[in-house]
DNA sequence: CAAACTGCGGAATACGTTTTCCCGCTCAAC
DNA sequence: GTTGAGCGGGAAAACGTATTCCGCAGTTTG
């Protein structure tokens, strides 16, 4: 390319175990041997004249070249909805933080809630032939791609890899749930004794899971408590989605309607502001309660009543158990929070 | 989980281009020159037979063996602090959108604050061989460990690697900067309007250049308007970090500052509820302004007064910019928001 | 009509590792 | 003093793919 280094750095390939080889004055095998744990053992001086020569040479072996050797990688791949959703940026804390103790390299990939987009994300990674592939926040879609996507990663499995979904179960794979039909439930209870009678739901559309399952176990409560069906409006999961709910249910009257649960955090807190800006004062005017406990539910006014979901746990939770090698599903229990945006209310 | 399914489904390794090329009848160099846009022709029934056997089994490259035969990869590489702050997460969402959209694929680590941490994973990085490595919100730390992670960086790149730093100026890298000095200048500028005199700063240790340069921008311009200097309170760069500056500054008493600047936006929300738990009332009592501008600003109450910064258009800029191989800075701009944090104040 | 050229298939090599296999050496056991 | 085991070094074969090079047909050119 240029000439000569003389002095100063040229463009130049990276050193391999070759040149790490040539330099100590062995072989390449002993080269390779001295540099990881192998099973065979060499003379303590050829090892640390090897490690001498790696670090003179700055030498990084090539990670793609020993998968290939290896048969095998050091990669957990994760995709993810939307990584700037703090709900899935927790996960991915717990999955990366999971990984880096088993000295795994985790790649991420983030799917924007299109079922076509997942199911290709998922064949380009498993041409990463990563150890681990986690999925987050699926969306359970029309059949078509769902079976495309069940059979992808099933032949991923036949393959020898490890499936993990997060909060996506009745798919044919591992999966880490957390009790969101449970924790709805006693969010509905908790609130039902706080003294609220009748409730809207924020809910998104079906086929996401996490919100069917919370939608579902809050409406359950209700009923077994003989109390009215709450009105239900469909929205987006985002925040943007809670917002817009918010402005519709003022829209159409809200003088019925004691307390709101919106399926998730982001969308409660959406909504109040959206309530606020609409001058329904939340927490006095009306209740608000959301669910997953993200960190800002204690930093908005007022806090926010919501259900402790351990994403972080979740996400490293995962991880293990695609690594235990075990298949079955491990629950994450979902605590009930009650703060300030559902105050106690004096029943008439 | 059961026994052997027998039938079907034994546990096989992934189908290779041999099993393609044997299922179609051609040799192996055809059927690698048909599935991907090779120079070469091959006549199109080939190309289709090719692809026919190819769906038949399920075939995908591996991509490790594709990156040691083509001599490079297709993968660009993310070093954050924290995935969960907000803050970096945005950045995140930047990179794999732009890097999604130029078919590459993003690899994520966590340096956690730990200088030591990130020299380690940058070296594990090396041995990835990705096309490009960006590392955002590193720690500007103890000369040794900071020397020892330029020239690892440095390494990578006499070996054909692009590197690319978020808001890290001054090191020998190309850098995507944002403006923090002018965005903390022309903050302090608008609360100086709006009536505030006496100020307080929170601020993170010096290390972190992004801190220092907003805390010191605020500085310059409060210093060119002739006002006194603010009292500075060193903490983390983190809500925590904020939630317990505010305490210490009640405990000193706060009589005499008008407004709080907290060097980013997670660690003003934190403020303003430790602020609200000591009867401190955010807004009234006292302004509050941060930096950043992430969506929950917007939610609080009161609204967070902010610099806004196109966080995830620094992901994605980062990435174009390494992609396009030229080295040199790209800047982006952070325009204050003025909110009901910081209300005009009647000057005396 | 020979010569040059084009289009395309396949064998073989390369990429950077790990691992198997073979070999020589040393040491202890008989 | 032979033999066998144990140790450790190196040559070579893998791993799955891209690509170079060779060869063969068919086509153009003079």
């Amino acid at each position: 390319m240029t000439g000569m280094d003389d002095g100063s750095k040229t463009l130049s390939s990276p050193p391999t175990l070759h040149d790490v080889a040539r330099e100590a004055g062995v072989s390449i095998a002993t080269a390779s041997r001295a540099l990881n744990g192998s099973v065979r053992n060499v003379r303590s001086e050829n090892a640390t004249r090897v490690r001498a020569a790696a670090a003179k040479l700055g030498y990084e072996p090539h990670l793609s070249a020993q998968a290939i050797a290896k048969g095998s990688t050091r990669t957990v791949a994760l995709v993810v909805r939307n990584v700037a959703d703090p709900y899935f940026s927790s996960i991915a804390a717990g999955v990366t933080e999971a990984a880096e103790s088993a000295q795994l390299i985790v790649t991420m990939a983030v799917a924007d809630g299109s079922p076509e987009r997942e199911l290709e994300i998922v064949k380009t990674l498993r041409g990463q032939r990563p150890r681990v592939i986690i999925v987050a926040g699926s969306r359970i879609a029309g059949t078509s791609t769902r079976d495309a996507l069940v059979e992808e990663l099933e032949e991923y499995r036949t393959a020898g890899g490890q499936v993990v979904m997060i909060s996506q179960r009745d798919l044919p794979f591992s999966t880490v749930t957390i009790d969101n039909h449970g924790g709805a439930e006693r969010l509905a209870r908790a609130l039902l004794d706080a003294g609220y009678r009748r409730f809207a739901v924020f809910h998104a559309p079906a086929e996401i899971r996490t919100s069917s399952d919370r939608h579902a176990g809050f409406l359950a409560a209700l009923r077994s408590a003989g109390v009215p069906d709450p009105v239900a409006i469909e929205t987006g999961f985002t925040r943007a989605g809670g917002h817009d709910a918010a402005r519709r249910l003022v829209e159409r009257g809200v003088e019925d309607v004691e307390a709101v649960f919106a399926v998730n955090d982001v969308m409660a807190i959406g909504a109040m502001t959206a309530f606020r800006d609409a001058g329904v004062v939340p927490g006095r005017d009306i209740g608000v309660a959301g669910f997953d406990d993200i960190g800002s539910a204690v930093d908005v006014v007022p806090a926010l009543t919501s259900v402790a979901v351990p994403l972080r746990e979740a996400g490293s939770a995962a991880v293990r158990l695609a690594l235990s090698g075990d298949t079955g599903d491990v629950g994450l229990p979902a605590d009930v929070v009650l703060r300030e945006s559902t105050p106690p209310r004096r029943t008439a």
